[in-house]
DNA sequence: TTGCTAACCTAATCACCTC
DNA sequence: GAGGTGATTAGGTTAGCAA
């Protein structure tokens, strides 16, 4: 799914967010709520955060991990998680008892602006310009950074649509000749 | 050098809002 | 309801750091 970064996408690229050490306690306390909750809503996420002095966002982010570890881990022990999965797999809960999600964010026409700016600049900011970005529009830097995601995306299905549609075209026309009998 | 894992990515989907 | 868009997810890659 994930595409290989190309050079351009690496330079263009600032850097990273520093990598975060988590304490033990803190591990702990992720640890014990990832075994009650693997997918919790915005308000555990919240109390997470603070019981632990971390941002919400890098709760996210340590949720999403582990979640993809042990599916890893299910696939290459399946004998062993058809017996973990009446315990520890909360499929039914994963769609029907999602918890809340944060609140949806609404820009103002300004915020869009700046970050459209900003995006047709650089479509891959790094943390240092995501920081900027978000003190400057004032929001959340988590907030920029899925705006950026989200921006992508939708830009990238956007290109392929545009790619798509004079093949469309020729498909069309293939088929009126094919109708015609030509 | 290697293994672990935080950070980050795309693509798909959910869910809310506006019209 | 449909379309736009922010939020969340799965599943993958990249890269920092300790052993």
């Amino acid at each position: 799914m994930a595409k290989n970064n190309s050079l351009n996408k690496t330079t263009a690229r600032n850097h990273r967010r520093s990598r975060t050490k988590f304490t033990e306690d803190q591990l702990k306390i992720f640890m014990k709520a990832f075994n009650q909750k693997p997918y919790p809503g915005y308000a555990t996420k919240q109390k997470l955060a603070l019981e632990t002095n971390t941002e919400e966002s890098r709760i996210q982010i340590w949720f999403q991990n582990p979640r993809a570890r042990h599916e890893v881990q299910k696939r290459s022990e399946p004998e062993k998680d058809l017996e973990a999965s009446q315990d520890q797999d909360h499929p039914e809960e994963k769609i029907h008892g999602r918890e809340d999600r944060r609140c949806h964010t609404s820009y103002t026409s300004s915020q869009l602006h700046t970050l459209i700016t900003a995006f047709t600049n650089n479509p891959y900011p790094g943390i240092d310009s995501r920081e900027q970005l978000a003190k400057e529009i004032g929001v959340p830097e988590s907030r920029v950074q899925i705006w950026f995601q989200n921006q992508r995306s939708r830009f990238h299905v956007q290109k392929k649509r545009e790619l798509d549609e004079p093949l469309e075209q020729k498909q069309d026309q293939e088929q009126n000749l094919c109708d015609e009998g030509v």
